[in-house]
DNA sequence: AAATAAACGCAACAATGTTGCAGTTATTGT
DNA sequence: ACAATAACTGCAACATTGTTGCGTTTATTT
């Protein structure tokens, strides 16, 4: 568990303020070696068991981690969140892709839709939302 | 709660080959009178408290509704599904408003974007959710 | 009016996430 | 290096939303 990731996540995490603890260095660590959106019981199973590591506290580190702007929570159509870390282009809005087989959920590039939507008059747009769903190539 | 709603509710059921049912119709007028998609809990608080509807029931109502068709989930950030009757624009894929403030949520027109979306290489489209979030008249 | 499949109500369960609080720990200042 | 302290953690208990199994009731058909 001690490789680039780890010393990766210590540096982001210490530059953002927050105390680097073992939890939300290896937490962050897991999702900067994820290509995906995983959920919070995906990254239980790949902490280390060794290191014990409480429900609760994931769920707050996940929570602090997504405050400083480290990583993002994405909303499924299963009821639970997916967190993958931000990277330069994960500043902007974007889509994600879900496969409707295998519930493997992946960032796909920058919304290219325009920011302003048609929306009823007196209403104020904030942001969009937008997962598109198919099948992946393993489940193709 | 016997108004034209009740009618047509009775009728697209029956249409559908179901049983008609006091659940489903009452269920379904309260969804025909909405004009945002509503909560499985609000339509509880709407459904007349002297006719006694369990949660189970109004669960698989629901379910029943979405798959005849008559009624559509939307999916939301906060965990919840909120319900909305079909019209003929619902047939077709549209975004739906969510506020922000009072959680408020309604179905905006039609998807302006284009069907087939830039995936990668071996992944295959089926459908796209998109959710516009952002303050309503009375939230501004 | 009886027969019957469909729908319902209840109880119990499951999954995900949250809150309160006492104990532990990373960091800061000396 | 050490003590002080605010920040973080772990546990237990709870909240919310939705699901399953099963015996009972009911809308529809004949």
């Amino acid at each position: 568990m001690f490789n680039e990731f780890h010393t990766t996540a210590e540096e982001l995490i210490r530059h953002s303020g927050g105390r680097a603890t073992a939890g939300r260095i290896g937490i962050l660590a897991i999702l900067l070696a994820e290509q995906q959106a995983i959920t919070h019981r995906e990254i239980e199973q790949r902490y280390p068991e060794a290191l014990q590591l409480d429900r609760v506290t994931l769920y707050r580190a996940l929570e602090w981690l997504a405050g400083k702007n480290l990583i993002h929570k994405v909303t499924s159509d299963d009821r639970v969140w997916r967190y993958h870390a931000n990277r330069e282009l994960h500043s902007h809005q974007h889509a994600h892709f879900k496969c409707t087989r295998c519930a493997q959920m992946i960032c796909l590039s920058d919304l290219p839709i325009d920011q302003s939507w048609p929306l009823p008059i007196g209403y104020r747009f904030q942001e969009i939302e937008l997962t598109v769903k198919g099948l992946c190539a393993d489940c193709c």
